[in-house]
RNA sequence: GCCCCCAUCGUCUAGAGGCCUAGGACGCCAGGUUCUCAUCCUGGUAACAUGGGUUCGAAUCCCGUUGGGGGCGCCA
């Protein structure tokens, strides 16, 4: 039989990171399986199921790779099939109707549970029980004529031919009355497989008091969808190996339930960061010159004469630096306007310095007989002019850094000033003496 | 309160009775490379919650304790 799987969220405006690791977990089953990823909308809630929700979701989805191999299923339209499916249990004497609570608002239907033990195996938390006296008989259509979430999700997914629910552990009390449903609709169950929840650092699910919570919240902090999704994936689950960089066949590959824990895991920021650069790194140059133009653009540091053919000579000295799209604008502005940042410290450190602006202005005057400027000719002529001095260097290096940059981070120094050209480089040292002579 | 689940370095994890004086990764610390930073390389720090069993032998099996989480809706 073909794994069908699914992912169904009710799209409330944001798609949440522990979501999105089911989505995500779902998707790696399916692929890894053969089988059908599918997508069911719960938009049920019509007061926060709009439009914008909806898309946000497939943005989320589409973002991370997450494709989905049937049109979507819009639980909204199915209202009829719940209905239906609820007379068929009424009928059958397997649900009654009762003003359950004395509510006064009409009679509710109630679908009978079984009124024995239950049991069923979780493809990852194993065998889970429950006794017959722990189980309630529970409301499947309101008294206002709805039908609730427990009836309509499991005539969607015999519907939809579900094999597989890959889900959030806090499903697994629910589990025995969806089972009860499906047997007394007279459908096989799927197996079941409930992740456990993403913990923040007090051991409380994570919230977006915890920082990024959401989906968009990630991407609009530049991480990128390889190295978040690889996260993801390996929050929870391993291949039972070392391998923690692994590309997406990798993990369709690898992926199996039975590998997935059944202990909470915490999110851990620095190590997503981390594999966030791994990736940068790893990116082709188009693409990274892609993210990096696109931020300069949101930070109006863009366009700019040399266009793209500049930035990629930027990009090109910024190297590993670059850990996420924004450190283009966040650590190397300097390349794109003359009004940069100088670091109060490094200031002090390497332009304050007794000789340091009376050397620069030397330097000034050798670059400005260099013909071509380039980064050969410029470390040449600082290094003859450090070692007639006898001095290393450093003590040359430092202070136009700082000059040119305004900081003592960045690429190779030479090159910084072969991408900056001659000019800029001249002016800006000027004007660095300028600015630092009195003070 | 009742029911269920969980428990290895700070974090993510490997480990399915002897291969474990517990392995890897992130972080952190130290060193190397270097004009700084980043990358990279080397080394280091650090864990089986606890008490009982079972066994020749337990991180691995069983029970209790503690600690955490989830669920007990005419929400999803």
């Amino acid at each position: 039989m073909k794994i069908r799987t699914r992912f169904a969220p009710s799209p409330t405006g944001h798609v949440h990171i522990g979501n999105i690791r089911a989505a995500i977990y779902g998707w790696l089953f399916a692929r890894h399986e053969g089988g059908n990823f599918l997508l069911r909308i719960e938009d049920t809630d019509r007061e926060r199921s709009t439009p914008e929700a909806v898309r946000m979701v497939l943005d989320a989805m589409n973002w991370l790779g997450l494709t989905f191999d049937e049109e979507p299923l819009y639980q909204s339209t199915r209202t009829p099939a719940h209905l239906a499916a609820a007379e068929q249990l009424l009928s059958k004497g397997l649900a009654y109707k009762e003003d359950k609570g004395g509510t006064g608002m009409g009679e509710a239907i109630i679908f009978r549970m079984p009124g024995t033990d239950m049991e069923f195996r979780d493809e990852v938390k194993g065998v889970l029980r429950k006794k017959a006296e722990d189980m309630k008989d529970f409301v499947i259509v309101r008294s206002n004529g709805t039908p609730v979430f427990h009836l309509a999700n499991i005539v969607d997914d015999i519907h939809m031919g579900i094999t597989h629910v890959i889900r959030g552990d806090d499903h697994v009390e629910n589990t025995y009355r969806h089972l009860a449903l499906f047997r007394a609709l007279g459908a096989e169950p799927p197996k079941y497989a409930h992740l456990p929840m993403i913990v923040n650092a007090q051991g409380k699910p994570y919230s977006k008091r915890d920082g990024a919570a959401y989906v968009g919240e990630f991407r609009d902090k530049g991480y990128l969808p390889g190295a978040l999704f690889n996260y993801l994936a390996l929050l929870g689950w391993s291949p039972g190996d070392d391998r923690e960089i692994m590309s997406r066949e990798e993990l369709v590959k690898a992926f199996t339930l039975d590998r997935v824990r059944s202990a909470p895991s915490q999110m851990d920021i620095k190590k997503l960061d981390w594999m966030n650069g791994a990736y940068m790194r790893a990116l082709p140059k188009s693409e990274l010159e892609q993210g990096c133009c696109s931020i300069l653009e949101q930070k109006g540091l863009w366009p700019v004469t040399g266009g793209m053919e500049y930035l990629a000579r930027v990009v090109e000295t910024m190297g590993e630096r670059l850990h996420f799209f924004a450190d283009i604008a966040d650590h190397a502005a300097y390349f794109f306007t003359e009004d940069y940042a100088f670091d109060e410290k490094a200031v002090s450190k390497r332009l304050k310095k007794e000789g340091a602006l009376e050397s620069l202005r030397t330097l000034a005057g050798r670059f400005a007989a260099l013909e071509p400027f380039t980064a050969a000719t410029s470390e040449q002529a600082l290094r003859a002019m450090a070692e007639q001095r006898g001095e290393g260097a450093g003590a040359l290096v430092h202070p136009v850094r700082v000059a040119v940059s305004g900081t003592s981070e960045g690429p190779s120094l030479f090159h910084m000033l072969e991408v900056l050209g001659k000019d800029r480089v001249l002016s800006r040292i000027r004007r660095a003496l300028d600015r630092f002579a009195s003070a």
